[in-house]
DNA sequence: CCCTGTCTGTGACCTTGATCACAGAGAGAG
DNA sequence: CTCTCTCTGTGATCAAGGTCACAGACAGGG
């Protein structure tokens, strides 16, 4: 936000609203009207669909530092939201009115750059998805979240229940699969934390 | 394209490339190098996934006037290209190579919109795709790709095989749901068309 | 009119993953 | 140390769809 001018500046600053999200509180629902576009500067957005049942499906995550596209195409197009967002943990978000943002994407080109790679991004991250749950079996898109959701040193910290949420999956199903990733000795089980042993078989889960 | 500059117009005119493909042509593959920015002029082109089984999943189609937004975000970020794309009908193609694309992006407030406009409505019709494919099962599905590919009259013009293929399905699991249909007497079925007769139990499908 | 190729209808069977129903851990609070 | 809560493991059952295997139906070419 460095790049724009003196004037856009300006009137970010005057129109920029700061707000504060608790962790699990609920905060767009489907069809909600978006007050403009959403920068997270702390925490996480998970944005997700619900279907009939009621199962939820994470579609992406807006970390520190991320804007949320829908939000983006929302506050361009005049649409309605077409998803579901909460939080899982303390969240700051600063959020640039839409009138106020249409104004700055019309005019400084900063604007449009920011805009054009959060877009071409999420294409890119959407493809994977798409193409994941379309085509892969749970347990190929267990072995990519895995890989994708690990630290340095192999770890993850996540419930089974979490890992359930995000891939859509159910809790049962996913402690099946991690147990028989474990009885193949591709990683170790703990309450609430996974480590990676053998991450080359999982990969190959990927590969096709 | 009316919109372009002076000097924008004449450096399209001069590497425009025009180019032909049959009817049930493979054009690209996922993986292949992206030579430009593809705009339809006549026919259609089909975006689709492979599974490891060799299934296939439509992600969507690009219409005459309209732009293949794989191609372009890999036009812009040198990616390669994440998906395979083919042909049912005659097709013509107008190709903007790479660089002239990436260049007409860059001083072209025209070029700019266009895509970003191409961008967004991409953005939106996959939250439609995937909010279905994640959350709906095949019977909503179908519901919903009929209504949204009948002529005005409520007839439909497509094999079982075809629509099969646009939905990710089986051949056969599309012709029992049709069967259920047709004996539901909300539809009429005859070899390679449909016939809407009572389209609002189908739309009844869709609401939840 | 027949022959052949493509559609369409259906039965049998299998795999994946959801759901229900518990039983046994860790782990923190008191 | 116990009590309680959340997390984990597992069996049984069920529904949706895919796969295989045909059989009939239509349509166009010769």
């Amino acid at each position: 936000m460095r790049e724009l001018s003196a004037s856009g500046r300006e009137l970010l600053r005057e129109n920029l609203i700061m707000q504060h999200f608790d962790a699990d509180t609920p905060i767009i629902r489907k069809g909600d009207q978006v007050s403009g576009a959403f920068i997270v500067l702390k925490g996480e957005l998970r944005v997700f669909t619900l279907s009939k049942q009621g199962g939820e499906a994470t579609l992406y995550t807006v970390a520190a530092d991320e804007t949320c596209i829908f939000a983006l195409t929302c506050a361009c197009r005049d649409m309605l939201y077409p998803a579901w967002v909460d939080t899982h943990t303390d969240t700051d978000v600063a959020i640039i009115p839409s009138e106020v943002f249409r104004s700055l994407h019309r005019t400084e080109p900063a604007m449009q750059r920011y805009v054009f790679d959060a877009l071409a991004g999420l294409v890119h991250d959407f493809t994977l998805t798409m193409s994941q749950t379309l085509t892969a079996d749970l347990q190929s898109c267990l072995a990519d979240y895995l890989i994708t959701h690990a630290s340095g040193a192999g770890l993850i910290f996540a419930s089974h229940e979490h890992i359930a949420r995000d891939l859509g999956a159910s809790r049962e199903t996913i402690s099946r699969l991690l147990g028989r990733f474990r009885d193949k000795g591709w990683i170790a089980t703990g309450r609430g934390k996974i480590e990676l042993l053998d991450t080359s078989p999982l990969v190959d889960l990927l590969e096709f």
